[in-house]
DNA sequence: TTGAAAGCGCTACCAC
DNA sequence: GTGGTAGCGCTTTCAA
């Protein structure tokens, strides 16, 4: 039988009231009670049962405030989805959360949603956003009243949160190089580059990444271009239309960028001659749809879903347990998905 | 706030624990109270509270019965991996997992195997079998008792077990096609298949995939043989060798068995000319070394972990909350990776 | 600063 | 066939 909280109370010959509150840092015990408490709990091996706990603090329940970039941006919808998925499954233990959307990344938008979020009285926080001045500030700020903050998808190094669910941006582009390594084995590697914002750390994480990689590999590759789309469809089909126009020889094209990925489809599309590997990253509905279409030959992916996922579940089990486990990161290999995926 | 079986048995007008009887399938609960509480409980929208029934049920737990065939097989330690993970998970929920694990796929063993879980008293069963005969006697005369088997990795489809987890092979060997049609786009497709026994579905199921994947793409491509390895390396890496030797034109080796992985590896050392693209299947410790040495060049993977970590959550999940939801097969993609994943 | 007791949702046992 | 009651492990009042 496993030890419980009574059992604790007996062997150090106090109430089970008073080991609950030591053991969950209420204020109002003696530090000496404390350190004997959670010694004895230590050594003793105990550990809280979730459905005791869950059950008696069904008034208070767990509140997780959610920030993402999600609004017309149909990648985060997986991330939702997992994070909806963690809540059923942890609903009925205690689990709310408190989902606050923003669109693109504009420091102002993330900061007011901060502060809702703060106002709405979470004790713990799952963000996706940007190591902007202000933010980090913000956050620094709430670290003194609640330390259970982690970052989703994108991490937040400056501000050492709790835990970081995401991808390896550096690891995704090097495995588009691997790709583009065995896919033109004999072949000469002219390649153009497409991204959305050279100011997002992660964009340009992967262009590292896929560079070194193709190093790594002994490939002599020639870079034609490294195309900045700024998010905007037009642009980035404009430009990468450019480009392959001008460069013929370009055999392979790395969307490196989820949301430049149908801009560069509708350039090859539009430019209908010999058309270069072309290797997107992440995946999207329209991805699926140029999949389809033979546009896309590979799409190097990142799980959203399970991050979602993963990241409330660790998050709620942090906070229920005292973080005695559970800190981490957790790093999900980049997957490569192809149009076999799709049928 | 939620509705509770307390709430159910006011609005009924009977008591707490007739209504919990009632919703539990007990034997002595008359049918008209079972219909009238089954109805209004679904009409209120009641969902039974995983703790107070964790709690409650703290000395009946939910003993799970796994039967794998992973003696000296590594690519099931992933599975047990995943098992244990949603067993730390649940196990204050009141989950306990019974295992019996054995070497290969002999019908006798496996037999043995299931009968010992069944005489350990287990209220669910999550097996990785065959389907032999008798195995499926014995499998269906234990359904009249406990409706909660589930299959993971291997499906009985015969059996109908109340779901499947694990990877559809057909797809897998497709991928493997579409990654073969891009790596050698440009270049004759003259194909070697290494497979285990054929007597094993999900192996021949591969192949099926792969060929017509092939042909899906487009592909005319040459089947020089089909080797069958028996599960053994000496055997598998001799008959790959004569056949890598006869066969100079191979472009392709299709390792389509986790198991044969390694003797066509050890084929492929032995013959130090130039080799031809390698696709292995799943990912075992002597993989991630053959990848590093250059002899793999892809492996089609399948997730072993994540595998036994849902069937088993699944699993807990039907029996605690009486199969409401989490019924259907969870059939995982295919993944497919590379050197890069291992650096 | 600590103890005692009630109660969270549910099931098992014992009456009836 | 059904009702009452106790108790699972834990937190949280209210008293002391």
């Amino acid at each position: 039988m496993t030890v419980t909280l009574k059992d604790v109370a007996v062997a150090c010959g106090l109430s089970p009231g008073t080991v609950s509150r030591a053991l969950n840092h209420h204020p109002s015990v003696h530090q000496d009670t404390v350190d004997y408490v959670t010694a004895m709990a230590r050594s003793m091996g105990y550990y809280p049962n979730r459905a005791g706990k869950a059950l008696s603090a069904r008034k208070k329940p767990v509140s997780i405030g959610v920030l993402l970039p999600s609004v017309n941006g149909p990648f985060f919808d997986d991330v939702k989805s997992g994070m909806h998925k963690a809540l059923r499954e942890y609903e009925d233990l205690g689990l709310t959360l408190v989902c606050d959307e923003v669109e693109g990344w504009k420091e102002t938008d993330h900061l007011q949603a901060l502060k809702r979020l703060i106002k709405a009285g979470c004790n713990a926080f799952c963000l996706c956003t940007q190591p902007r001045p202000a933010i980090l500030a913000l956050l620094e700020e709430l670290k003194h009243t609640c330390t259970y903050i982690a970052c989703v998808n994108h991490n937040l190094p400056e501000l050492k949160p709790l835990f970081f669910v995401g991808v390896d941006f550096y690891k995704s582009g090097f495995l588009a190089a691997n790709l583009a390594h065995l896919c033109l084995r004999d072949k000469p590697l002219n390649v153009i580059i497409v991204i959305g914002l050279k100011s997002l750390k992660g964009h340009m994480e992967r262009v590292r990444g896929f560079t070194e990689g193709l190093r790594y590999f002994g490939r002599q590759a020639h870079l034609i271009s490294l195309i900045e789309g700024e998010d905007n469809e037009i642009l980035t089909q404009t430009l990468t239309m450019e480009a392959l126009k001008a460069h013929p020889e370009a055999s392979c094209l790395y969307v490196a960028t989820g949301s430049a990925v149908s801009g560069a489809c509708r350039a090859v599309i539009a430019l209908s001659g010999r058309r270069p590997y072309f290797i997107a990253t992440d995946e999207i509905p329209s991805t699926r749809d140029y999949f389809k279409e033979g546009i896309i030959d590979a799409s190097i992916c990142q799980d959203p879903f399970l991050q979602g996922y993963y990241a409330i579940k660790k998050l709620y089990n942090c906070v229920t347990s005292g973080d005695l486990v559970e800190k981490g990161d957790l790093i999900v290999d980049p997957s490569i998905r192809l149009k076999a995926h799709y049928l």
